[in-house]
DNA sequence: TTCTTTGTTTCGTAATAAGAAACACCTGTT
DNA sequence: AACAGGTGTTTCTTATTACGAAACAAAGAA
């Protein structure tokens, strides 16, 4: 007899949750104290303690001087699933490659739970500050790799992935509308490269080029990114993507006989 | 009433422990499905089950066709506790000048937990093997960065961490002695480096030379490691230590002025 | 088709996670 | 030095809930 009348069984454990929340909450905040927690989350401070000793077990949190941190475990394990990405060393010295030639800001992301996730980095020396950050994630229709890799996608995949996370505004220029971003899909499927223009970042312009795989299927995208300043004419328009092209295509043909 | 006489309030939570198994778990086997979770940690498979669609949920885990991987947010929220390294730019970078200057395998690691992580690593264009990766741990007194720490930590620190993890040997070579590892540790910090000959991998030699912080503490060590053949006499004694000598020089005066 | 194996759900109960409050510990203040 | 105010930690009790067993569903294979 369940007292509060919700559905009996979840399926769900909740403390799992909570640790979890903790984990998210610790980030958010660079690092919190067991009250600071507790009042954050709306537990108490023994719970809140009980998770984080849990945790510090394993070395997911670490305590320094008082203060909870998230623990390198998360690298540990998070290096582990990069590692899994099929051809991922090649892909990092091709975006060190593009970034020695480019003189730009060099990524490469891949798509997981409908969400652009950055594999590899590498910063040009031009040297742009840039959001992006190992394992960082973003909404796939605000960058070009995202929407070069939607591209790629299967309609219907491309559908799910709108219904589950909308289509959000970072700038003024984002695309929000679904009809348009289809349309624009289409453009990038035949052009074979996309653009970000300050869809992301007021001033922050962007190539996008999918890595295709063997079988058709697209396993990721590299995306320039630089100053609109620096990012305009023919350098955006063809030099920069001519570039991008020669370098994807020397890395897909290694992928085929591997 | 604990009906099992154990002592009767636990200071950590089960079911968040055994979400972690099953992530260590799924990291070991390369993926798995329900049911050989089930069987490998011993518990139900309506159990393993809840726990995955908990941390499917949040993105831990990932489902694809059947079976289940470990998924991209640990990477995330490791490549932010990776951020939180004060300096972790400027290291990226000198790894990178180090594996240019020297053409071997150069990482960088710090320490927690009494442990050795890879902060960053940078195959040279010689190329040779390693088991380094990202995240990655290791026993301190494996390895050539792990010593150069250990000879920089308090000695009662140093003691601590051989209590917690002992002094397992990975080759013929490992130092399996807590006196023979003190008198090295002496010996490094009077050398200003530390050799790693064969300790960790058979063939394998590395050198590694703290990065001390602005108040006299060890951030971490820059190593350099490369196949036995290559790393001996004056290159391994002389030149690669002063080449890292005078990268690591740079970085510290970096770190007291930013 | 049927049989086998897997993933998922249901359900009752025993285990246990969570809160409240006491305790211990530190730091700065008067 | 004593104290006050803030931590983190532990204790204890109860209501919650995580767990296993078994039923159910779904998907291949024979």
């Amino acid at each position: 007899m369940p007292p509060h009348g919700s559905t009996s069984t979840a399926t769900r454990i909740k403390s799992v949750e909570t640790s979890l929340t903790i984990i998210e909450e610790l980030k958010r905040q660079n690092g919190a104290t067991v009250t600071e927690l507790a009042a954050a989350i709306d537990v108490s401070k023994g719970t809140v303690h009980k998770h984080l000793t849990t945790l510090r077990e394993h070395d997911y949190v670490v305590n320094n001087d008082g203060t909870y941190q998230i623990g390198l475990t998360f690298l540990d394990i998070g290096g582990y699933a990069l590692c899994q990405f099929d051809g991922i060393k090649q892909v990092e010295s091709k975006v060190r490659e593009l970034a020695d030639r480019t003189g730009e800001t060099v990524q490469f992301s891949t798509e997981q739970h409908g969400r652009s996730v950055v594999l590899a980095r590498e910063a040009g020396h031009k040297g742009v500050f840039s959001r992006a950050r190992l394992g960082k994630r973003f909404h796939m229709h605000q960058i070009s790799g995202g929407k070069a890799i939607l591209a790629h996608l299967p309609k219907e995949r491309v559908q799910e992935i709108i219904d589950r996370h909308g289509l959000p505004a970072a700038t003024d220029a984002t695309i929000t509308s679904e009809t348009e971003l289809f349309e624009e899909l289409e453009c990038i499927r035949d052009r074979g490269y996309s653009f970000n223009k300050g869809e992301s970042t007021d001033g922050l312009h962007a190539i996008g080029v999918p890595l295709m795989g063997p079988e058709g299927d697209v396993l990721g995208a590299f995306a320039v990114a630089g100053p609109s300043h620096r990012m305009h004419s023919e350098r955006f328009k063809d030099e920069i993507p001519d570039v991008m092209r020669s370098v994807v295509n020397e890395i897909e043909l290694n992928l085929t006989y591997s």
